[in-house]
DNA sequence: AGTGTCACGTTATTTTGTTACACGATTGCG
DNA sequence: CGCAATCGTGTAACAAAATAACGTGACACT
């Protein structure tokens, strides 16, 4: 009855050709690169994209990443805690890493629970170099 | 003999007008709030706040939200472990909270350790509801 | 004088994100 | 059926955030 998982199958049109931008990618997209790769497709305005990048991380399907002003889908979807969960960002190649670490998500709740704070959503994003490019 | 600690003396012109704007303040300012604060101390374009801000985080006087697209003075500043801070950002008020925990930062560290990740900076900010807000 | 460095100033441009308004489809009633 | 409410969509204009490019003056060291 209650449908509140959102698979590929629900999402409607420009969400879909949104969605599959960033599942071929292997980084990162801006919502401008996306832009310009869905221009054949139809696109002509940011706003199209930006309305189906707030649905898709609201559906728990894609991430923000704050410190870059860019979008990753998400690696585990389905999963429930989509608002707790770390990154992390290779300076060098620009790949990222998408952690769900428990440990860290109850250390982070009894952080903000000391300080009476109501935690809606947490951003984690670790910066440095991959261990790829530092054999390299 | 050596300096590194940067105390307000040590600021050129710009870079303590931009820090005063930054103390004065008790919430986060954007690059352009602070510029729209100094036109009448003669700053007139962005670069000079963003030149100002770039020597201010370098010297650990100023953290910048990534979420906010905001700086704040920081909180203890001549501390250490400037790279590894969490910041708790009221969705009501607007106030940020900085807190400076060493679990979480060793935490964090292991948590790319593990991954062979060689960590430089983290940017850790909660989102959510303050004790205050919550009362009220 | 010559060189390097650093802060500063100005203009223009790019990148990122939002506001405002209108249209069409769908759903849920009365 | 008729009608309102909702939702996704399309377009244009705009605002906010950040950077690029170029040049100036101050200072230290040689
Ligand atoms: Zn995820
Ligand atoms: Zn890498
Ligand atoms: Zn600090
Ligand atoms: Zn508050």
């Amino acid at each position: 009855m209650n449908e509140h998982v959102h698979t590929t199958q629900d999402l409607t049109k420009n969400q879909s050709l949104v969605m599959g931008a960033l599942s071929r990618s292997d980084g990162p997209l801006s919502a401008y690169t996306i832009l310009d790769q869905l221009r054949d497709d139809g696109f002509r305005a940011p706003l199209q994209v930006y309305r189906a990048l707030d649905k898709l991380v609201e559906f728990g399907l894609v991430h923000r990443l704050e410190s870059l002003n860019a979008f990753v889908a998400c690696r585990h979807p389905g999963c429930d805690d989509h608002e707790t969960v770390a990154f992390m960002i290779c300076e060098t190649c620009g790949q990222v890493n998408e952690i769900s670490d428990n440990t860290l998500a109850k250390q982070l709740k009894r952080l903000a629970t000391d300080a009476g704070f109501a935690l809606k959503k947490s951003t984690v994003e670790l910066r440095g170099i991959c261990s790829a490019c530092a054999a390299a």
